[in-house]
DNA sequence: GGGCAACAGTTGCATATGCAACAATTGTTA
DNA sequence: TAACAATTGTTGCATATGCAACTGTTGCCC
């Protein structure tokens, strides 16, 4: 059987990695000012559309390992972005809030991404981007089952 | 203006991010008994399609900085699995080649990466994986040029 | 109620990657 | 030809990430 020629030569898993790296080079660049890593300003947009989560939440809808999302937090607590507070209610879990000067730079972080999202989609339809998001998340869905299959609660 | 959702909640890049890992992840299990790490089966690959290069090529081909390659390089190299001379037309550059250990390896990334394309590409069909890989590397190349600008030979 | 399993988070370690500085070679130009 | 710039690759350092082992807490079952 003759093989696909795109997944001989692996261009799906290189162009995905390639995104990613840059997206968070940009990022990174675009909010050294405010000492936020290219990575963290994923946990910063997730927990300004998911606030009063906790750690364990963030790291399956985020799909990064637990440890990496503690450690997120922690950074951004040091620069007093985030709060961390033991839930009440269950004492192992903690709750996760962006503090005042947290919910400020989601708006810089949020024009930083419309920046990028308008340039790397330059030549594509505004179709051809909502059908790219949709076909992404399945795809990462997959991935995740593949690596961690049975690991993962929202199956 | 209401900015896209999708855009505001940065999925390309976390969907990206996690499909490049996820499979980074993937490889490295797959090939894990013969000492070749995650991101190492990219440059095996891409020495199997263009034998007979110099790193820079292979750098800019892949996207990857050329720091990378040569570590992944010397990596392989101390497996045993690719060969690096010196060009004797410029002996600031070494021509990279697959040694026969390393092609011999290179029928068993193939397959992990076939296992790996179906079960991530399930609920796919054919003309949307073929759509998405299309999406997938114009968007690479416009981050890259974004975040390189001026710097790249290939533009 | 006591013991054990499951859960939530942290820490140590290994690794891959990018950037900057460097060395060696080649090309260019005055 | 001599000096300077560009090319090619390497090394040191910083960083983000995953995994495994660990702690503390909760839930469950006998």
């Amino acid at each position: 059987m003759e093989k696909n020629k795109n997944i001989r030569e692996n261009w799906l898993m290189r162009d995905a990695s390639a995104i990613s790296r840059f997206g968070f080079i940009f990022m990174g660049k675009a909010l050294k000012e405010h000492n936020v890593s290219g990575g963290d300003h994923g946990t910063i947009m997730f927990l300004s559309k998911h606030p009063q989560v906790n750690q364990d939440f963030i790291s399956h809808r985020t799909m990064l390992d637990k440890a990496t999302i503690a450690k997120s937090l922690a950074r951004l607590e040091e620069q007093g972005l985030v709060m961390r507070e033991v839930d009440p209610n269950n004492k192992r879990a903690k709750i996760i809030s962006l503090t005042e000067e947290g919910e400020k730079i989601v708006n810089i972080v949020e024009d930083a991404l419309d920046t990028w999202s308008k340039q790397v989609t330059e030549g594509l339809t505004e179709q051809e981007v909502q059908k790219f998001t949709a076909l992404a998340a399945k795809i990462a869905r997959n991935a995740r089952s593949l690596v961690h299959e049975g690991h993962c609660k929202c199956d």
